[in-house]
DNA sequence: GGGCAGTTGCCACCGAGTGGCGGAAGCTCC
DNA sequence: GGAGCTTCCGCCACTCGGTGGCAACTGCCC
């Protein structure tokens, strides 16, 4: 990650810093664990005070999912960018298939990420927290689509839970059986049980 | 409640005491909120030490989940009692209408609750956290019938990532629409569409 | 009634998170 | 290159949820 040019020697020093502590708590959580690191210990090795910790970062667990409105922002872009697209089946395909390949060059950093997830009851609450958004971005998606107030549409509703349930449970089982498996094609074809059906007698394994 | 009999007084009184804590929690947490009531308050007015309190309840949010430990395992009990039948499906729909069922009897009670809820990050993210144990009880149950270890069946944890993610949010939508529809009907066309699919094109509402 | 075991209350403590304030940066205009 | 303004930072004190330890009490059982 290269350093921004173009800034003021002060949101230069900001953003530094703000890498630092990023930097020490991934350490510090990968050689200990995200409950037992201490914001104390974090912010010493970083050397900021506390206090200013949290006009960086709103809470501890801000530290382990940085780019959360980004990652949001990103997708809500594109599918509004794929409206025209006429089936949204053929849409969340599209999606998949781009975070697909994205998420399978970043396994590496993926996986010890999860690692830090999975430690703690916390930081999977705020990964479901964050799926929430998701789910409300693809119900307000496809309400749109019908011409519908998202907060009525049944349907729309429905369908992104069921998409996220998939899709959170697609991707833990992808990261617990280490990455190896082809997410985009785990994706996909959780995308067909949901337009086609799950049968009524699953295939064996 | 009626008190239960044949405890000794020490039991009676705890129990007592912890459906006392309770009835207060309940009273000021409709009052004011969930996050700005303090269990010091609880607990004065329930006449226990902050201490005793945590010998009672694991945490503040197991205020607002009483019988968390309770529904799951009779979820789980309907589960294997229902092992024989031969769809999934239709076992799910026989859950469906058992607690289709309930849920319409308490939907006052069940209301408040979920106002309570609704106030608050914490209690949100305790919810989807009670919703992950019922997915793996569904997806543990859906892998032993096919003979499955449940952690490699990916077939059955998907499927239960969909069941949830629907069941989430179409109590969602019936919570939101003041429990006005039927609710085991919602649930119905819920586990029609996982069956069946979703239709491509959604119909209008 | 007396000894034992379980339970309670109290106190001191920790860690996350917030409010307030004085002081030290950086920025700007001359 | 300063003077003055603004913005940011560090520090302190505090709240609240939650835990450990220990002394005291209360019900239980013989």
């Amino acid at each position: 990650m290269p350093t921004p040019q173009n800034l003021t020697l002060r949101e230069r020093k900001k953003a530094e810093s703000k890498a630092a502590v990023l930097d020490v708590a991934h350490r510090l959580f990968r050689a200990d664990s995200f409950d037992t690191t201490t914001l104390e210990t974090i912010c010493a090795q970083a050397s900021i005070s506390k206090r200013t910790f949290f006009r960086y970062f709103r809470d501890k667990e801000a530290l382990v999912f940085p780019h959360r409105e980004d990652r949001l922002e990103a997708f809500v872009q594109f599918l509004s960018a794929n409206e025209q697209i006429e089936k949204p089946f053929e849409a969340l395909r599209g999606a998949t298939r781009v975070f697909g390949a994205q998420y399978h060059q970043n396994r590496e950093h993926l996986m010890t990420q999860q690692a830090i997830i999975r430690s703690s009851q916390a930081l999977l609450a705020r990964e479901r927290e964050i799926d929430l958004d998701w789910e409300r971005a693809i119900a307000r998606a496809f309400a749109s689509r019908a011409g519908n107030v998202p907060e009525d549409d049944l349907w729309a509703r429905v369908l992104a839970g069921a998409i996220i349930g998939v899709v959170r449970s697609t991707m833990t089982y992808w990261f617990e059986h280490d990455c190896r498996d082809d997410l985009t094609e785990l994706g996909m074809s959780a995308l067909d049980a949901l337009e086609l059906g799950f049968p009524s007698n699953q295939p064996a394994n």
